[in-house]
RNA sequence: GGGCGCUUAGCUCAGUUGGUUAGAGCGCUUCGUUUACACCGAAGAAGUCAGGGGUUCGAGUCCCUUAGCGCCCA
């Protein structure tokens, strides 16, 4: 059978599409021990995540790149671990998102308004853009290599997900933590709708402070003509329009200056309604002008203030922030056309002192970016007490556990001092507030769809017209994608889950809320560690953002580079909650790093296919008498990387742990192995086991990659195992499952003992291939030039005696004129000397150069050169003295003082043997 | 006001029980097309690990402190 060619260099567009088909159509994203099939065995471990839902209309973004990344990289680890592994799929109906969307495309395309259209119209709208755009953030998460069980695939208006929120809205309701009633919230005029304080963002920004009187009504004892006195209180206010909301001035019950006016009356000025003088420690007696104006209507500290005093609550603006009924002329007005008219209307009256320029924090739509305004509204509201306890003793007691740790403490902080959830939204695309209404205002709240009212049996029932927070759903999402409330087998094999893994700028939003909804709901935590990753900013640290162009875009990057090495970018150089700076150079160089495996893999099917039949060799696995040093050395240094690999997976440092896989790869067994095989090979006796060497360490690379870079692993991996099988080596791959993603991962094993001396002696030859190297770029000697050398190798004679082939090959050496000398005899006349250090000694290199050089430049320089390695190996000896002769000496550890003796007397050799080189 | 993070080579960043001469990618210099790869190879230059103090035989790593930058909460 021939052979198959293969490409010269990777090409990722012909592969990704195929690979993850082959993945998905296998069943590969399966959990392989199912609870729903009969041969299901509950001893299995399982192994869950829940996706973050993107918002189902959304298209990908780095971030969603990101957090595909890891959790990709989380799932295919443990399912290589032999894990029943389950990455729940799915999307967020993103209520304020997707309406929005829709509005506006109604707008441009048939210019209507949603009212125009009206809700259950406009709910088939949104309906249809779902149906048509709502495949596309999945497939794009599919182009990422997703390896999700896209059978499990969830959306949160799903028939179960909207029972599940039906269930645990009945259940907070009929436990007594549910309530509506008018409260103070943030009104977002734009969307016309209640947000959470989450959903607020305080930015500095410039402003006014406006300073005025207020004017304060005669109280009959001055006895003076009108009766307004000129007696007033100096307020300032950044909002002057919430004068028409004021319902009392409030001044510090010690401030000397206000004192006296304590329990007389103000006049609202235009308005002239009439309004008490209050004293209350909350005023800063230093702040603007030591008396604070009282709007409770439309601000949160005064609206506590009016609750200690018992003071009126007068709403003044509507719901698209235009001034109401209670503004009395102004009424029409939008806030700022007020603000304007009513401080003119002021000034003209005499009653402004004075207007300045003050910073200040203005709080905004975390979407869209208008002001918000406090205002007093009709919501319903979590209370959020017990479920706040219940949640934040979960992370205190480590039932669950914060990567990185730090978070905690913010997560602490923010739970210690929640404040009620208002879940109401004044919107149409989302679960409707299960509570109906009779005509005598009776609610039902119910499971099922009422026919009457539970109160009265009164059949003219109406439903509340709000609908619930998206992030009242999403908290539901570990156990309602799982079947909950009912107790399906998923639910009770996969829950809980195992990492949530997601941004830490939604650690209050989303995950608080699920550790809250699991353990009310279920009892039981949802998932046993968060893994928060950081934001993806540009490559120079800043946000990224389309009006300042810097926006990577993610299918873009994977178009031109590949998937594989925008994940290995992503998973690369971030560590858990710090932000990330990714820039097109990193994403490139992993492009490369990609084609270096598969020309890698190139390299090592060519020496399968170029085996004989042969009958087949004895004693695998274990490391036997035909190793070479350059096996032995690579063999150990794989299984140093696979527990360093396995402690970083163990300690969440993926990034860690990718980086050192990559220089494994490269620089290790590309650079040094595939080099020091290629002069194996020409050997018969050796050809074999070297490539099995080559064979099984090229594995066990792509296995610990694969959670990486799947696409890349897998094809090469297939090609690899392919002409295993058809190889007198096939025993090799004989249990290998037909796919590597289901492969097994790599299992550490403890060293064996020989393995740091075999190291060293490599690094040796290393250092003497180097060394010869350097020596011919310093003297301009052509790689092609096969060199003479004498070596003066004292004690590693016979290692140097024993890998001369393999320097010869590495550094171009004439095999027929290498030869060994003792050290006391005189140099060689003419060659040109090198010292390289040992462990404990030196060895000297003498280097006959090929042809008459120009001496006198060839000499100053190499003179100068070894003039420089005297200068460190004296002042290492210095410092090595020094060391040694401290407490060191006495306090480390002894195998280390031991290594550092040994160093010195490297160096001391060493030094010595340059100096006579010098002489 | 409270809390957190960052400051390491020209640029972007790794560096988790404190222990070799502090690493990588990109960039830079020189050389090179030897049957895996020019999306490559070889050799090389480049850092007082923000400043100060402390603990320790030993600190980029732990503690205190100062400064700059950034984020979160109020």
């Amino acid at each position: 059978m021939t052979k198959q060619e293969l490409s010269k260099a990777y090409d990722f567009k012909s592969t990704e599409q195929r690979i993850y088909a082959m993945w998905e159509t296998g069943g590969y994203f399966k959990p392989h021990n199912d609870p729903n099939k009969p041969d299901f065995d509950p001893n299995v471990k399982p192994f869950t995540i829940s996706i973050p839902p993107p918002n189902v209309t959304g298209e990908l973004h780095i971030g969603h790149a990101m957090f595909v990344s890891i959790e990709d990289l989380m799932i295919r680890y443990h399912r290589m671990k032999g894990f029943s592994t389950l990455w729940v799929p799915g999307s967020d109906h993103a209520g304020i998102a997707t309406q929005l969307m829709v509005e506006r495309d109604l707008l441009k395309t048939e210019e209507i308004t949603r009212e125009e259209l009206g809700r259950e119209k406009f709910i088939e709208r949104t309906w249809e853009w779902k149906k048509k755009y709502g495949g596309m953030i999945t497939n794009q998460i599919r182009r990422l290599g997703a390896s999700c069980d896209w059978d499990r695939e969830r959306f949160t208006l799903d028939e179960g997900l909207s029972r599940a929120v039906r269930e645990a809205f009945v259940r907070l309701y009929e436990k007594g933590l549910i309530y509506r009633g008018p409260r103070l919230i943030n009104w977002s005029p734009g969307l016309k709708t209640a947000v959470s304080d989450l959903e607020v963002e305080y930015s500095e920004e410039n402003a006014n402070l406006y300073y005025f009187k207020y004017m304060i009504k005669d109280d009959g004892k001055g006895g003076s003509r009108s009766a307004l006195t000129e007696e007033f209180i100096p307020v300032a206010t950044i909002r002057p329009e919430t004068i028409l909301g004021d319902t009392a001035v409030a001044v510090h019950p010690e401030d000397e200056r206000y004192k006296k006016f304590i329990g007389r009356t103000a006049i609202v000025p235009i308005l002239g309604r009439e309004i008490p003088v209050i004293a209350d420690e909350y005023v800063s007696m230093e702040f603007g002008t030591g008396a604070l104006k009282i709007t409770p209507g439309h601000d949160a500290n005064d609206y506590a203030i009016a609750h200690r005093h018992n003071l009126p609550i007068i709403s003044m603006l509507d719901q698209s922030a235009k001034v109401n009924e209670n503004g009395g002329k102004y009424q029409g007005q939008d806030r700022f056309e007020a603000r304007k008219n009513l401080w003119a209307e002021m000034k003209a009256a005499g009653l402004v002192i004075k207007e300045e320029p003050y910073l200040t924090t203005i709080p905004r739509s975390q979407r869209g970016g208008e002001i918000i305004e406090p205002m007093i509204s009709e919501q319903w509201f979590v209370k959020i007490e017990s479920l706040g306890k219940a949640g934040l003793d979960a992370v205190k007691d480590g039932r669950i556990k914060i990567v990185p740790e730090r978070f905690e403490k913010v997560y602490f902080n923010w739970m210690e001092n929640l404040k009620d959830w208002c879940i109401s939204r004044q919107l149409w695309w989302g679960h409707r507030i299960p509570v109906w209404y009779c005509p005598e205002n009776h609610m039902t709240v119910t499971r099922e769809d009422p026919t009457q009212c539970a109160t009265c049996g009164s059949q003219e029932l109406t439903q509340d017209d709000d609908v619930l927070d998206t992030w009242f759903s999403s908290g539901l999402w570990p156990f309602s994608t799982l079947g909950w409330p009912d107790e399906t087998p998923d639910y009770k094999y996969f829950y809980p889950t195992s990492y949530m893994e997601t941004g830490y700028d939604i650690l209050f939003f989303w995950v608080a809320r699920m550790i809250m909804s699991g353990l009310e709901y279920t009892g039981e935590i949802p998932f046993h560690t968060i893994y928060l990753h950081g934001l993806v900013r540009d490559e120079h640290g800043h946000k990224m953002s389309k009006t300042k162009g810097n926006v990577i875009d993610p299918l873009i990057v994977m178009d031109d580079f590949g998937a594989d090495a925008l994940r290995f970018t992503l998973l690369v150089g971030s560590t858990p909650g710090n932000d990330t700076n990714v820039g097109l150079k990193k994403v490139e160089a992993n492009r490369n790093f990609a084609n270096k495996i598969w020309n890698v893999g190139k390299f090592v099917i060519n020496a399968i296919d170029s085996l004989t039949p042969s009958p087949l060799p004895e004693g695998e696995g274990q490391r036997g008498e035909g190793w070479s040093l350059a096996d032995s050395w690579i063999w150990a240094k794989l299984q140093r990387l696979i527990r360093d690999v396995e402690r970083q997976f163990q300690n969440f440092q993926y990034g860690q742990a990718g980086q050192q896989i990559y220089d494994f790869i490269w620089s290790d067994f590309a650079d040094w192995y595939v080099e020091a095989a290629k002069s194996q090979m020409q050997n018969e006796e050796q050809r074999l086991q070297t490539v099995k060497t080559l064979t099984r360490v090229f594995d066990i690379c792509l296995r610990l990659l694969h959670p990486f870079t799947p696409f890349i692993t897998e094809e090469v991996w297939g090609h690899l195992r392919g002409a295993i099988l058809e190889s007198p080596i096939s025993n090799l791959a004989k249990d290998w499952s037909p796919m590597l993603i289901t492969a097994k991962f790599p299992e550490p094993r403890e060293p064996e003992g020989w393995e740091e001396s075999k190291i060293a002696d490599f690094e040796l030859i290393q250092e003497i291939v180097r060394s010869i190297r350097n020596l011919r770029a310093e003297k301009n000697i052509s790689p092609k030039e096969r060199l003479a050398v004498i070596f003066s190798a004292g004690e590693k004679t016979e290692l140097l005696k024993d890998q001369l082939q393999m320097m010869a090959s590495l550094s171009n050496l004439d095999l027929s004129l290498l030869s060994f000398q003792e050290s006391s005899q005189e140099k060689p006349a003419d060659y040109e000397p090198r010292v390289v250090r040992t462990a404990t000694g030196s060895v000297e290199i003498y280097v006959k150069p090929p042809t008459i050089l120009d001496m006198s430049v060839n000499i100053s320089a190499g003179k100068f050169r070894l003039e420089a390695e005297l200068n460190i190996a004296v002042s290492q000896i210095e410092r090595l003295e020094n060391l040694l002769g401290s407490d060191f000496a006495n306090k480390a550890p002894a195998a280390l003082v031991q290594k550092e003796r040994d160093k010195l007397n490297g160096y001391k050799e060493t030094a010595e043997k340059i100096k006579s080189q010098l002489m």
